[in-house]
DNA sequence: TCTGGGGTCCTAGGACCC
DNA sequence: TCTGGGGTCCTAGGACCC
């Protein structure tokens, strides 16, 4: 079996110009939740010189200067075409595993001649042709050759987004070509310390002594070690992995005070937090919240309070009574607080809801609470989110979130739907 | 004015057990 | 002089990923 990694080139820039055809060929950039900083840019727009992550603030006039076009992050748009993506890849690999919303790794067999490309080449087509979404793939003995490959399909002229570098006859120039911070599993910190080393690129990393390695990474530097040499180490992940834990935050829109705006603030990512697990078939053990001031500001406030649900539980109503009773543990006046969050932990799947031995529990109501909380979720899948929600987060916040570039969801809302006039 | 959100894995150290 | 050996579980923090 061999891997290769697929992804799609420049996503969140290539969905927005999937769904409008005025921005084709025109630089764009996709800002991340509040318009903050810059998370994903096409072609044209990277060819201005604009940097990844860089604060949209800091970047606006020069975007402006260039004519670059703008949007805000638009989740549902993004999930839903990965979806389609990935339903897409099953079809052209023996496994698939999800690995990101726009990476997927899939095991595949090397026919007669050991030549992919041509099995490449035609996935390529085939999303391009139902997506009109562009991407690379990368081949390998392991996930991080694979890794690699990808990123050389993207690098290299003339490789028209497919890289093989598993049965590649000069493997080790192209790992030679590879800088040392673009391997995958190292990052800002090992980078420093590999260049310090005189490890500067992929192959040194490869060849460098194990039990330096060892020392300074642990057990995972030996694993990206052998994986580089073709030794597989890091398992393929075949079927989802349940979640261990799951969180909902946010930055505010401009900083809060009031203990009433944090409250409400909580209160909507718990509701959002319980939807998520239910979704997941979840229950969580602990809740914790957290909320902070600026990081970019000399006096610096953080703070966190947990408590522990018996028994586990998906219930908005659980999950928000406690977190409503840890809100003014967090809270601290006068302090400008920018974000905030609420973090479900010790999670179980909820069809093995372990009970508490000396408590007594009222089976008829469980059942009630749950229908009760399966109704809502489908009223809000069908009618919207939010047709149904809970008072304890108000009816128009003075916090959430800024995405003045919003595009329309434009493949999971009926009202959204783009119209061609011809 | 203004710098995202959501995850995983690993390690070291402390508390505790027999 | 000298104070065991072997283990588990939990937590906080660091580093990394997209």
């Amino acid at each position: 079996m061999t891997i290769a990694l697929i992804d799609g080139n420049n996503f969140y820039a290539a969905c927005e110009q999937s769904i409008d055809p005025s921005l084709v060929d025109q630089p764009l950039v996709v800002l991340s939740n509040n318009d903050g900083c810059i998370i994903s840019r096409n072609a044209e727009a990277k060819a201005f010189g604009i940097p990844m992550g860089a604060p949209f603030f800091k970047v606006r006039t020069k975007l402006k200067q260039y004519g670059v076009k703008i949007r805000s992050s638009n989740y549902a748009l993004y999930g839903d075409m990965s979806e389609r993506f990935m339903n897409l890849i099953k079809n052209y690999c023996e496994e698939l595993e999800i690995y990101s919303i726009d990476e997927a790794f899939v095991n595949i067999k090397r026919p007669m001649n050991c030549n992919l490309h041509p099995w490449a080449k035609e996935l390529r087509t085939h999303i391009y042709q139902n997506l009109s979404l562009p991407i690379a793939i990368g081949i390998g003995a392991t996930k991080t050759q694979a890794k690699l490959a990808n990123y050389l399909a993207k690098k290299v002229a003339d490789t028209a987004g497919i890289f093989d570098l598993e049965i590649s006859k000069h493997q080790e120039d192209w790992l030679e070509s590879i800088a040392v911070e673009n391997v995958w599993g190292i990052g800002h910190k090992m980078a420093q310390w590999c260049r310090l080393r005189g490890i500067n690129n992929a192959l040194q990393l490869r060849d460098a002594p194990s039990h330096e390695l060892k020392a300074k990474l642990g057990i995972t530097g030996i694993r990206l070690q052998n994986e580089l040499k073709g030794v597989r180490c890091i398992p393929f992940a075949k079927y989802n992995k349940a979640k261990k834990e799951t969180c909902v935050s946010r930055s505010f829109n401009k900083p809060i005070t009031t203990m009433d705006e944090l409250r409400q603030a909580i209160s909507s990512y718990a509701v959002r937090a319980s939807e998520k697990l239910r979704k997941q078939n979840q229950v969580a053990g602990i809740i914790t919240i957290f909320t902070r001031t600026s990081l970019h500001k000399a006096t610096f406030y953080s703070k966190s309070a947990s408590k522990r649900l018996k028994p586990h539980s998906n219930d908005t109503s659980i999950l928000l009574n406690a977190s409503l009773a840890l809100t003014p543990e967090i809270f601290k006046q006068n302090l400008p607080l920018i974000k905030a969050g609420v973090i479900m932990q010790d999670l179980q799947e909820d069809k093995y809801l372990q009970l508490h031995l000396f408590e007594t529990y009222n089976s008829q109501s469980t059942i009630q609470r749950k229908v009760l909380m399966q109704t809502i979720d489908n009223l809000n899948q069908r009618y919207g989110s939010n047709t149904v929600r809970w008072t304890a987060y108000g009816t128009s916040p003075t916090w959430s979130m800024r995405r003045k570039y919003l595009s329309p969801s434009a493949t999971t809302r009926l009202t959204d739907i783009p119209i061609v006039i011809s």
